[in-house]
DNA sequence: CTGAAAGCGCTTACAG
DNA sequence: CTGAAAGCGCTTACAG
């Protein structure tokens, strides 16, 4: 018999520790939720039965008495993980430790399986859900009706009432130009991915603006828009050398872009950042840093929206609904693919 | 008032069922769960009003009865994400939809914090527990005493007795030379992470079985090992060109290790894969299908895992216990950084 | 300060 | 075929 084989051996209960204490069931709750009516050496004898019995209140009656069970169902889309485990980890963090649980459904970016997990964890009486888009764009909200309250983050919902949490990319955009400007950069390009997502818009958003407060436009005359692929951002690379070889710094809307531009870079005889300074978007380490030279990058702080999105919900669950997208911000992150021209 | 201040309204219990349907509450019960003795009129009564209601049985009351909760807990120590999303895909896959909920805790490698985590999860007495381990080499087990079934995944226990899943290292080191063998290759080398990883050991002993079952060693003479970084890759690239000029393929110990190979090939003038076949471990999308040539890699099939996994642990549950380590093939995704000898 | 009783929402023998 | 009763493990008024 392995030690796992115990999974047939009743669980201590309070009634056990309530016989090994001496006292009713009723005193030994009271006893262990530290409520005031105990004596003190009733409440040392519950203390310690409970401590030998090693016992571990059954939190389903507790839930089940409360109308709260202390869990949070967190939703999400992501195939590979990139963002649902800071997220998840933001959350808890907010959430306390201990004091709150996360089921984490992954709904693979299909309706009726997303469907599917609202409905087995409304059934676990969850108190709260969090869900995280595949695509930092506006999404369906969950179908009406459900009982709890959502937040949804990455992703907000198109319901403009609902409490949705994203980043902030026009300020990420702008964010990526202002170092390249202080880094005495003036001619500057901008390659990013797949123009049907909002994120790539409002980047280059708050790039331009930026350009045009420092009285600039964009190196190359536009935005390169294309994938989320360093094949485009080498092929990119290529086109805007042709179109303007001066170019001094590339903003790049992706990690994976901007690891292609510097490769292209490389082969046109450039040197990063000497030549041209080149900045990432995403801070996806294991991209950014091994890159050549490591690349400084936008970070969105993942792990801070779910923490903010967990704090939310626990507000709303609280009875303090707040309603309507709130921005978070973005945050530089600088290693050496940038510097001041020399 | 927006939608989600729905979450102070009572949810619909069983009760309200039965008082529209007209009957009882055991009545009701009866004709939701498909017991026999109930009418069909009566069950059709039944079933229309609770659809009218919405009504979503209360899984804590359900599972505090049952002694079962369809719960388990996921305890990870996956910082990026990489590892415990297939794995936990793979684990909903093998539980069937909405039989099982999983909880996902980060312990984030600390012991304590685990410990944590699996006191909390105990409390809401999750069936089982799955713990994903940080690295893929054995690791202390989880404090004794737990009362439900563990399969340890990834990283196995310490307790050869415990249940554990491991990705066949020695198998998918095997694999990958015997496909640059049947690539026509014979000059082939090995470059790999940090020694201290088992599986850097485990890929190596593979490979050089499977050479030595050729009648080779391998080019260079001995295993490099290093760190498992892309500059690793470089340099040990670098290293080996230079006391093995006519090397015709190299096995990277992992796909990061194998990009930076990819680089310092290109860079020393060689193609890939017509001068030198280049293969990957781990098939981390991101960065093998992204590279110039994207990289053949070895798969340690995470999802599998997972499902496996989750396989094991509902046996456990069920009261088949295995024990003992199980260890679990690799797969070959081919790309273009190898092919045969032109 | 302590304990008997009611009840959270359900299921399951057990009578009728 | 239907329903009253007991009980899963706990907490919380309410008496004593």
């Amino acid at each position: 018999m392995s030690r796992t084989s115990g999974a047939s051996t009743r669980a201590t209960t309070l009634s056990d520790v309530a016989r090994l204490a001496g006292v009713s069931i009723s005193t030994a709750s009271k006893a262990l939720n530290g409520r005031e009516q105990v004596r003190a050496e009733t409440r040392a004898r519950v203390l310690d039965a409970a401590e030998r019995l090693a016992f571990s209140p059954n939190a389903l009656a507790q839930g089940l008495l409360a109308g709260r069970t202390g869990t949070v169902g967190l939703i999400t889309s992501d195939l590979d993980g990139r963002f649902s485990i800071p997220i998840l980890m933001g959350a808890e963090d907010a959430f306390g430790s201990g004091r709150t649980s996360v089921f984490l459904c992954d709904a693979r970016g299909d309706a009726i399986r997303e469907q599917h997990h609202v409905r087995a964890l409304l059934s676990r009486r969850v108190d709260g859900l969090i869900v995280v888009g595949a695509r930092p764009d506006p999404r369906p909200p969950l179908s009406p009706g459900v009982p709890v309250p959502v937040v949804y983050a990455y992703a907000p919902s198109q319901d403009p009432d609902d409490v949705s949490l994203v980043s902030d990319n026009v300020g990420g955009g702008r964010m990526a130009i202002e170092h390249l400007l202080a880094c005495g950069r003036r001619r500057i390009a901008h390659l990013t991915g797949d123009p049907t997502y909002g994120a790539a818009q409002d980047r280059s958003t708050g790039a331009i603006a930026a350009l045009e407060r420092a009285g600039l436009t964009l190196a190359g005359g536009t935005v390169y828009y294309g994938t989320w692929s360093e094949a485009w951002g080498r092929g990119a690379t290529r086109l805007l050398l042709q179109q303007e070889p001066e170019v001094d710094a590339i903003f790049a809307g992706s990690d994976q872009i901007a690891r292609g531009v510097v490769d292209a870079l490389h082969e046109a005889g450039k040197r990063v950042p000497e030549d041209v300074a080149v900045i990432g978007f995403d801070n996806w380490e294991v991209l950014a840093a091994n890159a050549r030279p490591p690349l400084t990058s936008v970070d969105i702080n993942l792990e801070h929206l779910g923490r903010v999105a967990a704090q939310r919900l626990v507000a709303a669950i609280d009875g303090h609904a707040a309603s309507g997208t709130e921005v978070l911000p973005c945050r530089l992150v600088t290693r050496a693919s940038t510097a001041p021209l020399g």
